[in-house]
DNA sequence: GAATTACTGCAATACAATTGCATTTAACTA
DNA sequence: TAGTTAAATGCAATTGTATTGCAGTAATTC
């Protein structure tokens, strides 16, 4: 993983100690770390309120890419060093389990689709849901 | 459509007008109806609460559909006859027009995906996101 | 190291969802 | 069809989640 301090610097973002010990926290994960659990991690040494700016600025820059699980809540994930600012595709597949809620980001892309004609799209998002290695050899 | 009262009989929910006046509102739609916008059409005369539990009845027993839209809010259609109680097979692409922001059910059907090792995926939930036909033209 | 700009934290606010409980309504039965 | 039972509804209160404004603080620039 790149260094925190080069990645806000290259994105003309401020360095402060919040904003690299959220991407500390979320880089350390291999899996996308939704915004209850970094709350609780973060929460004794970030106000929510920065958190939630963050998370926001991150996305917006197209450091962290926002993937939303069944329930709605968000989850982050780092994006993959292809991701550009203004081309923020990171269109892989990701993995929902069902048993320990965790969010996957799998090393498969999102197949091209056929849609209706006038229908155009720039993006998409693709969620599986179902156990996980982890789940499944317990 | 099926005839609402039909639909109740056959899940063995109790036949209500409320609950008539939702399937009523959702079927009328062709794309699926966000929460805030069933509160709009129906808060007058549909009680905020009693309109979530009836939304999540519906889900559980595989009568509607629910899309979570890029900000997380939730979207309800009406799931094809194939759907049975907890298990949605309603595997078709959603379309998320950013512009005016309504979600379609498209009739392209989920591609079948290669997970890795371990992973098995018993759902899944495909969303575009672009400019959708009406849009398009105006 | 002083000035400028932008980030943070707190308080207040807005919005969304959930729970408990009393009342009403639908389905069942005699 | 009246009486009984179980379930659904509506209201009030509560909890939880996200947003905004603003004063103070910290980081970059020169």
């Amino acid at each position: 993983m790149k260094d925190p301090v080069e990645i806000l610097k290259s994105h003309n973002l401020k360095h402060t100690w919040q904003r690299v010990r959220v991407l500390e926290e979320i880089a350390l994960d291999q899996f996308a770390l939704s915004q209850p659990e970094l709350e609780k991690k973060l929460g004794k040494e970030i106000d929510r309120v920065t958190l939630y700016r963050i998370l926001n600025t991150y996305e917006d820059k197209g450091i962290l890419h926002r993937v939303m699980d069944i329930n709605g809540t968000a989850n982050y994930a780092i994006c993959s060093p292809s991701c550009k600012v203004h081309e923020h595709h990171d269109e892989h597949v990701h993995f929902n389990c069902s048993n320990c809620l965790k969010i996957y980001c799998l090393e498969v892309s999102i197949p091209k689709l056929k849609l209706p004609k006038g229908f155009k799209a720039n993006a998409a998002s693709l969620t599986a849901y179902g156990i996980c290695e982890n789940c499944n050899t317990n």
